[in-house]
DNA sequence: CCAAAAGTGTTCCGTCTACACCCATGG
DNA sequence: CCATGGGTGTAGACGGAACACTTTTGG
């Protein structure tokens, strides 16, 4: 590639990863000691630096398979940190991507492989730089999108109970809802299907199995709901 | 500094800045034209590149001063682009940054100097690789954050009558409101105080004047209002 | 038979919306 | 005297929140 703008300075750019999982009911961390000095043995989020021939997106991405294996999912932008000093290892600018999974349905052996573990959101250690308060941002943004657009079902199985819904709501949120309210709620969204299909596994009497219905979801465009 | 992250590869940082200017009951957009190659005479966003020893908010804010002598702004982060084909010229990841303020209270000597005008934003003309996008993420985030933060008030001088603030409102959200139950809200807000002064410039009657007090809006915590 | 989870409606209250007319004044 | 912008109240719709008991069945 030609290059036009000689001169100028640059620099490190680097992407983090926020990786949520759910598990047990609860929102969980992806985290990990640092290999690297500086910092080494300090609990950080993991991430990697940004190729010169790679998107921003695609640099999210490799560095997330590369740690856990996990590929093709939704991951989102939550914004740049460029303090001068915010990595005393050398001038670096880290664009922090997160993403939402249901632990369960991964694999682990690579998080052993590289020591990382899932921690308990709601009680995390110190972390390294500036991590805190990327997660802290991150946290916002996803309590804010629950509310137009339906983040819970990645964290499910295809078919679930209206109860493992309400508990992965309920963990996003940070707080319990009322069941009545949010099973009436439920049955207003034309995209949430009632299969004839009952769970036994959770329960001696039996649960109705629902669907999500991401064609009737993104033909409908009214969706002005909580979830 | 020390260098620990040794063989990875360095890009140029750029930051851009999103201006909304509110003109004649509009918003506008301050853009101008490239005046380097590659795609010089491009209507475009101004920006410039961060250098290794300043953070990003600085650079954003050395750039607009530069442009446009405007300091001391809040300015917020909209997004970082990276995309490797985003600028022709060579790798740039570009973090974008967004401000809000009213063109009369600014000089326009330096805007002539550089070339920038204020654009209509509903009538932008083609613009320069991924600004169009820039520009609608931040005007997004800027229509939700109107109900939750007081935005309007940048846009506004000391003292203002309820018709100006009305107009403000509704230049961001981009449709008109009824002015009784605009005002109706605006009275349950006790961080905006009604001063006994009188306003004839914009009316035969004489509007009251308003004020927006800052430290009741600090200290009040509960703010669920939309303006 | 009992523990454990599933399932189900109603009432109340606050908020948003739609809507139309009189007032004061300068020119 | 009239054009211009300032100022005011009410009624209905809607949505969210609070709230408790019955059902089924595996162990």
């Amino acid at each position: 590639m030609t290059e036009f703008y000689n001169g100028e300075e640059k620099l490190l750019v680097a992407v983090d990863s926020i990786i949520f999982g759910f598990k047990d009911g609860k929102l969980k961390l992806l985290i990990g000691k640092r290999i690297v000095e500086p910092g080494a043995g300090m609990w950080s989020l993991y991430g990697g630096f940004v190729r010169i021939n790679e998107d921003l997106e695609e640099a999210a991405r490799r560095v997330l398979y590369q740690y856990t294996g996990i590929k093709d999912i939704f991951m989102q932008q939550v914004g740049a940190f460029g303090k001068v000093n915010r990595d005393p290892g050398d001038r670096v600018v880290s664009v922090a991507y997160c993403a939402l999974i249901n632990v369960d349905d991964y694999d682990t052996s690579l998080l052993d492989k590289y020591g990382l573990i899932w921690a308990d959101l709601d009680n995390l250690p110190e972390m390294w730089g500036d991590h805190k308060e990327m997660i802290n941002k991150s946290l916002n943004q996803l309590r804010h999108q629950i509310s137009t657009e339906p983040l819970s079902f990645n964290l499910l199985p295809d078919l679930f109970t209206l109860t493992q819904l309400q508990n992965v709501y309920e963990a996003i949120i940070g707080h319990e809802v009322d069941k009545r309210n949010f099973r009436k709620r439920i049955k207003q969204m034309d995209f949430i299907e009632k299969t004839s299909l009952i769970d036994k596994v959770t329960s001696k009497r039996g649960a109705s199995l629902y669907r999500f219905n991401k064609k009737a979801y993104d033909s409908d465009g009214e969706h002005s709901f909580k979830l």
